[in-house]
DNA sequence: CAGCACCTGCTAGAAAAGTAGCACGTGTGA
DNA sequence: TCACACGTGCTACTTTTCTAGCAGGTGCTG
């Protein structure tokens, strides 16, 4: 990979930017709960940039920055990375780890979208 | 959280320590592809110790590192960290990622565990 | 048009991360 | 016993991160 090289401020702002989808610097800012001066968030921005994890469009007048990489990518690769780090690579580990109340308690209708996911990716597979 | 702060190498180091559950520097150090000097490693492993991530045991006449947070708390707050950035909050987005293909292709009997997981969730919540 | 609110570009400095290298200690086997 | 492999503690140095601040542009409003 060309990206895995992300200081922690980086890192932080990358997970605004992936979380939100596009913001601008004083929106990245106020993401931030521990936000250190505008300046210095837009420097970040631009680091980023620099290094290509990063891009910025016209709004109007200001900057808005998105992620280079799109979301897609971004979310298999950390759902990898989190697979290979916490859950030996065993897919079934996170869906438990789900279920067991440690994010946030499940409704009954997500329960069984769930269910029929999995049906339809069983029937598929074989 | 007290514990934000990890730096890049830090994280790394981390990561292999939550993924082996405890490991010597130097076998920190062969676990990552882009290691620096073995003294690099030790420091950083120091450091580590010192901000309280991880703490050492005396394997004979070595140290052997392992996270002082417990893996069950580190994989909830990973968890959900990952739910928050990639997927809105929304655990069932998480299950489509892991079945799409994204990861790996799974078994059918691991869809098949799957699905029993939830079926048992959902029975326990009603 | 003066003042204000917001934005950008740039520079510079402090703080932290990342790294290597030495000095020393302890078993092991030729 | 003396080299060697491997471990530790510590220090010092380089590079990157992180940060603030200034100068300047644009539009709005009284």
């Amino acid at each position: 990979m060309a990206l895995p090289t992300l200081s922690r401020r980086e890192r932080q702002i990358m997970d605004i930017l992936y979380q939100s989808g596009r913001a601008s610097a004083s929106e990245v800012r106020s993401a931030m709960d521990d936000a250190p001066s505008y300046s210095a968030v837009r420097a970040m921005l631009r680091t980023l940039e620099e290094k290509g994890h990063v891009r910025h469009e016209l709004d109007g007048l200001k900057y808005v920055y998105l992620p280079s990489l799109g979301k897609e990518k971004a979310k298999r690769s950390a759902v990898k990375h989190l697979l290979h780090t916490f859950f030996g690579d065993s897919p079934e580990q996170i869906v438990a780890a789900l279920l067991d109340g440690s994010a946030r308690k499940l409704t009954p209708e997500e329960l069984t979208r769930m269910s029929a996911m999995i049906e339809r990716a069983r029937k598929e597979g074989k």
